[in-house]
DNA sequence: TGTACATCAGTGAACGCGCGTTCACTGATGTAC
DNA sequence: TGTACATCAGTGAACGCGCGTTCACTGATGTAC
């Protein structure tokens, strides 16, 4: 039962997702091009359709590691701070709305990166799309257990947004402001200092 | 001093704008054909540069009529309500968050309907984006007069971002919860209510 | 171990299509006398 | 008021380009005996 000989196509697949996870999230789902991707995995384009059946289907892979790769990033980020007394939602909300992530797209939360355009995918994007945001509510709820159910999904809204207009008003004074703001006011208003718990 | 002589073809152009207005909010930046919106105006693709200089300047200018556009409807709805107690800042909350705004984008905020994608657009048509972010944030500063001015912002993402996870999960039981989450979160956390002036 | 063949992953040319943009032209409207 | 001409708004064919997709082919790897 060796595993070598599927191994090497698998590795090249791994390679294809891992460009497009990268390209869906800085270009958009319209920027992600079967032929860029291919170059950036190194590769010439014929050879996609050995891999998946339509571009579609390359999205719909794409978004599954970019929200995983996500969820993974924040989390690490959070776990570095959750030492000296910083709660674990206090950590989730300050990764995610870290000052750096106003500049660089391509690693970051993929609903942050294509909240906007989900509604316009085709079904199977949409209900990948769909999942990633059910996802990223589930990772904020479990960072505020005590909270009732709804609060994650505002929450998140929040996350999104913010992170979204801090973007669209650049990297400089005037995007920070939003993300510093939103920080403030989602750790006021939700966190609970780890020596009031109710 | 008659004004008839140009009138004609400003008639024609603010026809373009609009069908661009709303061509941008329904399918995005990159959902605006040249060829689809001058026929949407009842024209043929190729005088359209007789009206702008490029397919990025019919953009800028559709952003501006879809802000202004919104904003008036938003208002209108919140001056609806704002009889009976209801504040300033929850009628523009329950408008701007209202059910119906799961289904149609295409008459919507185009924050909402284009946030994600804004920093990845040109120059001019970044920074016309910029400005509907400044000037969402505007009108809601004017319902919260009272708020520090930071919290706008976070309102303002707020707002955008239950929208977009509320879009994305569809018109349905789901997105609706997100809405309405969001609806009571930002009433309770900002509302001043009517008697309770500070 | 060595040879002959089959399978497999990837190549690169070609396709049809829609896009933004250009441009010579048309027919209607406005102006000069 | 009427005619001759200029200006103007819009038409429709054409362009170059990049896209997703297809396909005949190549060269390397694995298998049979």
């Amino acid at each position: 039962m060796s595993r070598t000989p599927n191994t090497r196509k698998e590795d090249t697949h791994e390679r294809i997702v891992d460009a497009a996870a990268r390209a869906i999230r800085r270009h958009g789902y319209a920027g992600v091009g079967v032929a860029e991707v291919m170059k950036e995995a190194g590769l010439t384009h014929g050879g996609f359709y050995a891999h998946f059946g339509s571009r579609d289907a390359l999205l719909v892979e794409a978004l599954e590691r970019a929200g995983r790769e996500s969820v993974e990033s924040v989390a690490r980020a959070a776990e570095r701070r959750s030492g000296q007394g910083v709660s674990t939602f206090r950590a989730l909300v300050e990764s995610y709305l870290a000052d750096k992530h106003l500049a660089s797209m391509d690693t970051g939360c993929p609903v942050a990166a294509l909240g906007s355009d989900m509604p316009r995918q085709s079904e199977a994007v949409r209900e990948a799309s769909a999942m990633r945001v059910r996802r990223l509510m589930a990772a904020v709820r479990k960072a505020m257990p005590e909270a009732p159910h709804a609060a994650a999904g505002v929450v998140a809204g929040t996350l999104v947004g913010s992170l979204q207009l801090g973007r669209a008003l650049g990297d400089n004074a005037e995007g920070r402001a939003v993300l510093s703001a939103a920080r403030k006011a989602l750790v006021r208003q939700y966190d609970l200092p780890a020596a009031a718990a109710h």
